[in-house]
DNA sequence: TCTAGTTGTCTATATAAATAGACATTCCAT
DNA sequence: ATGGAATGTCTATTTATATAGACAACTAGA
């Protein structure tokens, strides 16, 4: 048995997300398309209905397309690998892996520090830090929404220098950090939040990714503590040790 | 608004996920109970019948028991560190985050590795390989389920090792490897399928972090390449450079 | 041109999820 | 003891999910 019934996910979301599943991890590769509908039906034990609404959500999120008479062709097939190691960086880790890849700054906002901001930047609470709200595309595709924190005093012009250059790494150059190293990278998994939905263009129900990292200069010293959310569907973390 | 209606994730089990989110936030922990089901339905904009739902499942995985007349108390909540490093064990890795700790020796085989063992371990394709089956508790709760792969020719007696002393490390060195370091570690995160849900106990609908990790000697030749299931409601990891 | 194989659309029915309301039961502070 | 606040149980209704069957529309190869 390859699906669960009355389990509060519904039997087209499940079969949606397994076929997602196949089609990032090549197993239709051999012929670009989707097997054809009633052969899903027979393999996942559902009818051919139930195969369709599942098919109708990937074209929705712009996974496969249907073509009558022909079959369902799959458009998009990807799942980058992003390195985490001391020197993290997001735009190097893609790589190739993508042929366009942009940084977009959405907000950002001064503000004191949290208590948990401010454990993890070594500061007091209250201190003042600026936050940024980032979001990062490749080809098009959001990869990943992070907020991000950095103590004022030392970073008070990350936002303009973010905004102009579209990399962390150039905007600390500017701002007169040469390097930075990442310290901690804590990586957990959550089911996406509406948030999450909006931002990352997922289908509900979809899995995120969630990374809270901090990178600090060449003295130890905190100078990001980031949260960042990335589709499960699409990214997959590497460490090498 | 929080929950999304006609998704295919029914809204009790949303409304589940983020309670579940919410005890191991430690947003609760004030007094030690969730809120009455009335609030909870108020702040999800849901009928109560949907909240008790919710809070059903949340019981019959052993996080919530309710008392009736009292509320409803939280029973367990931890999120277990796990770090992920060069010198990645995993009973050191647990450390005292759990009082009583298991290693459980499933199934034990001998087989041809296929392409992707070959690969990860760099040996031919068809070599003979022992794969073991673990499962791990942490203070009787399933905390991994792990599919490992040795080469037969350095390992053949790695079976009656891991089960004379429940630890790879222990294992290792009866066999003669005196250390070993994590390679590398690939983390990725999926819904649970059926047999994790078997084996990790897990309600239908749960995320599983998933980890690939090789682990070489000193030399740098490998020595295991294993498969690892996460409850991701329960794990998260830390990767410190 | 014909036909097998595929997706598209329609109707109908059964089951699960969600809402709504009423009232019982239990605990606990007063 | 009493009343407020909480969970437990029941009935009824509406909406979403899933199954079933039939047939139309389109594609590609024989």
């Amino acid at each position: 048995m390859i699906v669960q019934r009355q389990n509060g996910v519904a039997l087209w979301r499940q079969i949606a997300d397994r076929i997602r599943s196949s089609i990032a991890s090549g197993d239709y590769d051999a012929d670009g398309r989707v097997p054809p509908e009633l052969a899903l039906a027979a393999q996942f034990g559902v009818n051919r209905h139930t195969v369709r609404s599942a098919l109708a959500a990937l074209a929705e999120e712009g996974i496969v397309r249907a073509e009558q008479g022909r079959g369902t062709m799959i458009e998009r097939k990807q799942r980058i690998n992003f390195p985490i190691s001391r020197r993290t960086r997001f735009t190097e880790g893609i790589g190739d892996q993508a042929r366009e890849k942009e940084g977009l700054l959405l907000a950002t906002v001064e503000e004191e520090a949290s208590t948990e901001i401010a454990r993890r930047l070594a500061i007091d609470a209250g201190t003042m830090v600026v936050r940024l709200e980032t979001l990062r595309t490749a080809d098009r595709r959001p990869v990943s929404r992070a907020t991000s924190w950095f103590p004022s005093d030392r970073f008070g012009g990350i936002a303009k220098a973010y905004r102009e250059t579209g990399s962390i790494t150039e905007a600390f150059r500017d701002l007169g950090l040469k390097d930075y190293v990442r310290a901690v990278t804590e990586v957990t998994a959550l089911h996406a939040e509406v948030e999450d939905r909006a931002d990352l263009k997922l289908s509900p129900g979809a899995i995120v990714l969630v990374t809270r990292a901090l990178n600090c200069d060449l003295e130890g010293r905190p100078v990001q503590f980031s949260v960042s959310r990335f589709p499960a569907d699409m990214v997959q973390f590497t460490i090498e040790n």
